[in-house]
DNA sequence: AAGGATTTTGCAACAAAGTTGCATTCTTAT
DNA sequence: ATAAGAATGCAACTTTGTTGCAAAATCCTT
């Protein structure tokens, strides 16, 4: 059984071939995907309506997390494993934004630091994106 | 000479009543607005473009910044003064979304931490955004 | 204060993004 | 193998965002 199968099994989903495309075009990625890059892999086999779907199901699965974005195209990323197992969605590390490739990216080593709220605000998440250039478009 | 018209002067942009009008309903929102708020409280008088148009143009001049979000509708907020008279974009504080009243808010007073980011990255924004319950809807 | 150059606006037409209902097909559990 | 339930595709639609151009407003100079 292969990486997707076993993620979609975990996650109590049915498993079916456009579930299994999408996530393994989530594994092969090595940056975060907006819903229109994903489109642009496989439209032509699966309906545009089913991505969002599939999107939406994996989102409330906790399979895949989105990074806020200023442009009005949320970027999905593959949650890691603890993230998966447990259910529980603990998105704590920074994401990072680069300016010259425009991709988005999962900075897993780096924490978000903790904040202190003003009094009568309670906090339940906490997003941080940097953006920049990155390592590959540095050079 | 009233609020309005004095930032407007102040960014060099010429005043029109739009302007103005968009303006004024930042003056007197208490939170991020969507393109969509605006766009209910004026779309009488204004066209969807001009709309459209201002805040682009108020983006660029930096009168308002923008508060990504994960859900495809980017809020803006009115910057601060010394933002606006520097010219430069030094939005700097942590935003935060309430999960009951669905309003964003900019915490002026909360500072956004920095952090350490992999060799190779250089950081030029950061942005922090974090969810909860606001001190209106915890009472 | 008037007039001309420049900027802004509204309109129309369009493109892209997202949603919904329903019939059909596929999965899964028995 | 089959029946129940879930997922998909399609069609139709709504919302959101963009572009070009003509008309209107603003601003600057005199």
């Amino acid at each position: 059984m292969n990486r997707a199968d076993s993620i979609l099994k975990n996650s109590s989903l049915s498993v079916t071939a456009g579930r299994k495309r999408i996530l393994d075009i989530f594994l092969s990625a090595n940056n975060a995907l907006a819903h229109q890059d994903i489109e642009q892999q496989c439209s032509d086999q699966y309906d545009r309506v089913t991505i969002y779907r599939t999107l939406q199901t994996f989102l409330e699965k906790g399979i895949i997390h989105n990074i806020p974005t200023t442009d009005n195209s949320v970027r999905y990323a593959l949650c890691n494993d603890s993230c998966i197992n447990t259910g529980h969605h603990h998105d704590n590390h920074v994401h990072f934004r680069c300016d010259v490739c425009g991709k988005t990216l999962c900075l897993d080593e780096v924490m978000i630091p903790s904040v202190k709220l003003p009094s009568g605000y309670s906090m339940k998440e906490i997003n941080m994106v940097v953006s920049g250039i990155c390592k590959s478009c540095k050079k």
